[in-house]
DNA sequence: ATTCTAATCAATTGATCTATTGATAAGTAT
DNA sequence: ATACTTATCAATAGATCAATTGATTAGAAT
């Protein structure tokens, strides 16, 4: 095998890595993915596409190494290959945050509010959380609180926040998290409880990055 | 704007950069880019493509905010935006490598002696370069050497290598490195140097990975 | 002015990608 | 057996991508 051929191969093999994060609904997906296991016809009333589109999707992640699967009964979970995955993802964001100005663009569009949204870095808030000076507010789904959560963490999923105010003490802060750092649910959720007249923050990042940083966490069996 | 989409414009926006990563030239090329600056010409010699072909694969580099250029005279220079675009292109090897069966199998097809090539690691050949007890061997082209190097390293390109051995202490082991963990010139020096009966082994990663991680670097106004 | 070089642009062809549609397979439940 | 659910497969049309070709622009040199 020549040397220019070895090398042509190799880029071949790293650009199918990249052709996996080439379209927007698989980074979806994968951000699905990210939070715990999921089936197939989760993942396609999630993001909104078809089930046949969703699966070919998720085919070619699987083809790429992104993503593993597991058959049980009718339904196929699909989850990450590995918690590098999670790093790759976040190197993507970072690059096209810092370097692709629509990106910019289009999240100070979207939050208006953005600087009164200062976010509260991973070590402080393990750091407080530990001292009892916060509440943590998880307001992702049921689903992928069950499947994971930051120790101590209240699940609130963000429709029911209003609803359900009287399980957040009036006098703590609190800091909100959810799916990752672009996920809009710990925003919404922050901008809502300071109109109610609350004091709070959100977390850095979300629960896959918190969970990749190697700081502790608890599942179903161990939640409050 | 809607949440959903916001969310599917920002999935769009991070995919640019997916998309740019797709394809086995474009990896190539920033991989050339990552040695040091390059004029186009050059890039497109180096990587055998076409002027017009090299031409527009920097401009979706450039696009997806991955490379920045520079004009001086007729000649137009790339460059790598910054460093966490080698932070990025590593995570994406690195999955690649961990998670995709294929790339395994053609390393070790390429690389026979493979197992004879442990890399030595990027500390721990600082800490025995500052003690000289090893020499540090640059075998990448002379432009990419004056552009940046390690401090203290030889550079002998590899076509010159056994003409110009003498360059090389008899008596202490050499460390060879090039542009990156799955650039060929170091394996194949150290090959060579071995069947010549010296002692010599490999840096794990290249120029890049040493750069990227704070490590100290000599430029062409300090060398020796 | 003319010529040359470096780079980009514009148009084209063939290949690949995406989403949809309808069919099929595998496992459950009645 | 029959019906239902979950997931995949197969075929298709439209969109996008990659490489080539030839033309064009911008700057340098004679």
């Amino acid at each position: 095998m020549s040397s220019r051929g070895f090398k042509h191969d190799l880029f071949a093999q790293f650009a199918r890595v990249g052709k996996a994060l080439s379209n927007g609904n698989r980074l979806e997906l994968l951000e699905y993915i990210a939070q715990a296991e999921r089936s197939v016809d989760e993942l396609a009333k999630v993001s909104g596409l078809t089930m046949a589109n969703t699966s070919q999707h998720l085919q070619q992640l699987r083809l790429a190494g992104l993503v593993s699967c597991r058959k049980e009964g009718l339904k196929v979970f699909y989850t990450l290959s590995g918690y590098d995955v999670i790093g790759l993802l976040d190197a993507l964001r970072g690059v096209a945050e810092r370097h692709v100005a629509d990106v910019e663009r289009l999240i100070n569009a979207y939050l208006t509010v953005k600087d009164n949204l200062e976010p509260v870095p991973a070590a402080e808030l393990l750091h407080r959380a530990r001292e009892g000076l916060v509440t943590v507010l998880d307001v992702r789904p049921v689903e992928e609180y069950a499947a994971g959560h930051l120790p101590g963490a209240i699940n609130i999923p963000l429709p029911e926040l209003e609803a359900r105010l009287d399980r957040l003490d009036l006098h703590k802060e609190v800091v909100a998290y959810c799916r990752g750092p672009h996920c809009i649910l710990a925003f919404d959720a922050v901008e809502r409880l300071r109109k109610l007249g609350r004091d709070a923050r959100r977390l850095e990042g979300g629960f896959p990055e918190w969970q990749h940083a190697g700081l502790p966490v608890e599942d179903a069996g161990e939640s409050h």
